[in-house]
DNA sequence: AAAAAACCTTAACAAATGATAAGGAAATCA
DNA sequence: TGATTTCCTTATCATTTGTTAAGGTTTTTT
């Protein structure tokens, strides 16, 4: 039962029988096929969700109506909106779902009650924080104030794996480019 | 001793005099000027800085030798390259004095003996790690994609004090935009 | 106080990127 | 299967942003 999510847990701490059963006991599974949203923009996030199975992807419409895409979630990913979620304020990102998907989701009080009285769940959760902060920042110096070319290069050689399973156009959107502007750099890189 | 450092760490959880006497032990202080250097790229990141006093910034410099700020550091923020703390591998970093600095030093053994020994300890940094996230998607947001102007006055709404203390042409670089372009801006900002 | 360095702005020009539109391929749907 | 939608590329033109260089102000150093 939720091979990936025992996957990623033990990856990172050591759970005993019992602690195991407590966190998994409080996940609840949601099934979801391709294009159906996990979550809309203007609700509060009521829970986080791990992807066991599938792909999925969050974007943001700007005030011009123009979407971009801010992250994306494939198996033993997490996905949400962590403001949203921790604050309870209504969030700005649609979750969409890309491969349908099999997705395992939180409460917020679940997540309180498992810090709680689980201690290496809250070092699970410090661990991965950490680790989602480190690959953000990666994030921010692989894009920010390069150009282009150099942005898709840096992307290519981190998450090749993506272009296979995700749309062109929603990568140009995460990179922060055009669609035209991608299909440009590929053209000159192919030769 | 340390205002700036127990009163963030009573933000965010409640300590018992014995702990926060445990925790402030482990701090090494240190005393920078202007224009010092508190880590130096290609150095192992020994320690983390949490500033008491003061304000530094991190720039990464690419294969072509220009240099990308990566993060500002005022009093009660946090400093340092994460990933090569974490990993003990050589940082691509350099962090900069901009006013002259107190900051506390904390090394990674000292960090996971109070992991350990200190749950409040864990908590804390869980919540850090959480919000520094949070600010830091807020960031991704706010820039990637978006034209100069816009992120330019995203980041006025947010950080209006920063301008008060950094020379542009360092904000111009955090934006990932030159520092002609944050002139021309503002040129038209203000008419 | 004088000299040097750092910083900001402006202008002119070059380069990169965005916008729009069209055509065709591929995937999805009925 | 045939029709429809989604996706990608390409071309053209407009706009934004970068580059370089110069001048002047402010700050720092000697």
């Amino acid at each position: 039962m939720y091979p990936v999510l025992l996957h990623e847990l033990h990856k990172k701490v050591t759970l005993s029988a019992e602690q195991e059963a407590a966190i998994v006991s409080q996940f609840v599974p949601k099934k979801l096929k391709k294009r159906q949203f996990l979550h809309q923009e203007g609700d509060v996030t009521q829970r986080m969700s791990f992807v066991e199975k599938g792909a999925v992807y969050s974007y943001s419409t700007d005030t011009h109506g123009a979407q971009h895409v801010v992250q994306f979630g494939f198996e033993g990913w997490w996905i949400g909106d962590l403001y949203s979620f921790f604050t309870q304020k209504p969030s700005r990102l649609n979750i969409e779902v890309l491969e349908s998907c099999e997705v395992l989701t939180l409460t917020l009080e679940s997540h309180e009650l498992l810090l709680k009285t689980i201690p290496p769940y809250e070092t699970y959760m410090r661990l991965l924080y950490q680790n989602a902060y480190v690959a953000l920042l990666n994030r921010v110096e692989n894009s920010l104030g390069l150009p282009a070319e150099e942005i898709y290069s840096r992307f290519m050689e981190q998450y090749p794996f993506i272009f296979s399973r995700v749309p062109l156009h929603l990568i140009a959107s995460y990179m922060g480019i055009t669609p035209v502007t991608l299909s440009r750099i590929r053209k000159q890189a192919a030769s």
